[in-house]
RNA sequence: GCGGCCAUAGCUCAGCUGGUUAGAGCACAAGAUUGUGAUUCUUGGGGUCGCGGGUUCGAAUCCCGUUGGCCGCCCCA
């Protein structure tokens, strides 16, 4: 059709779309509300500033923002976790310990589309303030096993990859790397699986900015990214990593490695063993993120990440609010819509109504909107025909709309004071008097 | 921001190397059928062939541009 288009990169939700968008977010609602999480919203236009505080000035290239009519700068949300901090920071004084707060909410970013990626899409954030422990970590990774659990997907649909920056930070210290140095390297290390050779390419973008770097550091870098797996070693992290380190930090390390065994063995402990890795390759984007950092996939790997998380102390203090540790994830609609696809998870489109309604005539249609309207403000879902049809074409659009019972009201019926109904899937039919319809056709359909 | 492929009805598509008034299936609607439905038959609505320009006597078809979609690169909170 000419005329007008949605926006490139957003979606019209047609019902069947609708419905499916429902039922992720049933899913979802249903997970967050179990492990008492408490649901909030925030408005979608936010001040431009609350986004550059939180990641720097070349953020604004991927945002929705403009200047209103009041000379503000603003921008469409295009995550939560800035605005939740806001808020937590603003009552974090009264709020009950630990802080569990979730929302689905609805966001925007100016990125060119495609699979997987739009400018408009859903997310659910997940976030625990106030505890520092890795008790937290625990709570969330539980919380986002079940967000894709509760579709029916399996430890054979998606893994949870879990990884920690600060061992990260401790042992690129300890090969000597300075703070400015760390994050360009954690960058390198975040392209490993998709560079190829990974002691040439993808040591690039660091090369070009500090210089040449030799051979025996990259293959350690390379070897530290490579420890992985559901059943890792703390004895060979702590091996590899105490070749390279100063004695005095070691106490650091085994305190992480304590965490980090801590987080696998609560996980285990609820049945979740299967559904998470350690895996050092894991280290996301950007560097707000001070701890643990975990991202979810589908086994396959076709597709990108499903979700992602981690724990970021420093930010809520970062944007006015008092010292809150923090730790949190979130998952998109986008992909997981695509990962149920794949696994033919999606709940087929349903749009019956229980009863439809068979009207004769004139003065049958008057006694039946009286019932009509009865059914329906007790919260049963009642069709019938706008106009005055033939019977068998009623019938037909009974059948066809997928209604259990048909009630009909013709004349003959008039005449008795009764309604007639009909079963429409085994097509018996009884007289039911008039005053009681209601009554029976709530019996009927509460027992089903 | 960069590259590849694509665009005909609500959906899936056909339409030959340019040639009358652009087709099919599905879906939707009406009728056969004013007291009984899943089949069947008949009929109908719906397209400026994504948009704009060019070539030509003539363009859905060829050329250029543009918009949108899909896929990848950059990025990915």
């Amino acid at each position: 059709m000419a005329g007008f288009q949605s926006l490139p990169g957003f979606r019209d939700y047609h019902p069947e779309d609708f419905s499916r968008r429902q039922q992720v977010f049933r899913v979802w609602r249903s997970a967050a509300t179990a492990f008492g999480f408490q649901e909030y919203d925030a408005p979608v236009l936010e001040p431009l500033d609350l986004y550059k505080a939180k990641s720097g000035e070349e953020i604004e290239t991927q945002l929705f923002s403009f200047t209103d009519k009041g000379g503000r700068e603003v921008s469409l949300r295009p995550e939560m976790t800035p605005t939740v901090c806001r808020m937590v920071g603003e009552k974090a004084g009264s709020l009950k310990r630990p802080i569990k707060w979730f929302s689905i909410a609805e966001f925007y970013r100016y990125e060119r589309a495609q699979k997987g990626r739009l400018r408009a899409f859903h997310q659910l954030n997940a976030d625990i303030f106030g505890e520092a422990g890795p008790e937290a970590e625990i709570e969330l990774i539980a919380l986002l096993i079940q967000c894709l659990a509760g579709f029916g997907l399996t430890q054979d649909d998606f893994i949870i990859r879990l990884s920690d920056r600060n061992l990260w930070f401790y042992y690129l210290e300890a090969l000597g790397f300075t703070a400015a140095q760390i994050p360009a390297v954690l960058t390198v290390v975040d392209r490993f699986d998709k560079a190829g050779a990974p002691q040439v390419e993808a040591f690039k973008p660091y090369v070009e900015k500090f210089g040449p770097l030799d051979q025996t550091t990259k293959n350690r870098v390379h070897a530290f990214a490579l420890q992985s797996g559901s059943n890792f070693s703390e004895q060979e992290i702590l091996t590899l990593w105490l070749q390279d380190a100063k004695p005095e930090a070691r106490e650091k390390v085994s305190a992480r490695m304590a965490d980090f065994r801590k987080i696998m063995d609560g996980l285990a402990d609820m049945g979740l063993k299967d559904f998470v890795e350690m895996d050092m390759m894991v280290v996301r984007g950007l560097a707000y993120y001070t701890g643990f950092v975990f991202e979810a996939f589908d086994r396959k790997g076709d597709l990108r990440a499903l979700a992602g998380g981690g724990r970021y102390n420093d930010l809520v203090k970062k944007l006015g609010g008092p010292d809150l540790p923090a730790v949190g994830f979130a998952i998109g609609d986008v992909t997981t819509g695509l990962l149920l696809e794949q696994h033919k998870k999606t709940e087929p489109y349903a749009n019956a109504p229980a009863v439809y309604a068979v009207i004769g005539g004139e003065a049958a249609r008057k006694t039946a909107f009286a019932d009509i309207q009865a059914l329906r403000a007790s919260g049963v879902r009642v069709e019938y025909p706008f106009k005055d049809l033939a019977f068998g074409k009623q019938f037909k659009t009974a059948s066809e709309s997928g209604a259990k019972l048909a009630l009909i009201y013709g004349d003959d019926e008039l005449a008795k004071r009764v309604v007639k109904l009909r079963d429409l899937a085994d097509r018996s039919e009884r007289d039911v008097p008039h005053d009681q319809v209601v009554a029976v056709v709530r019996d009927l359909l509460s027992r089903r």
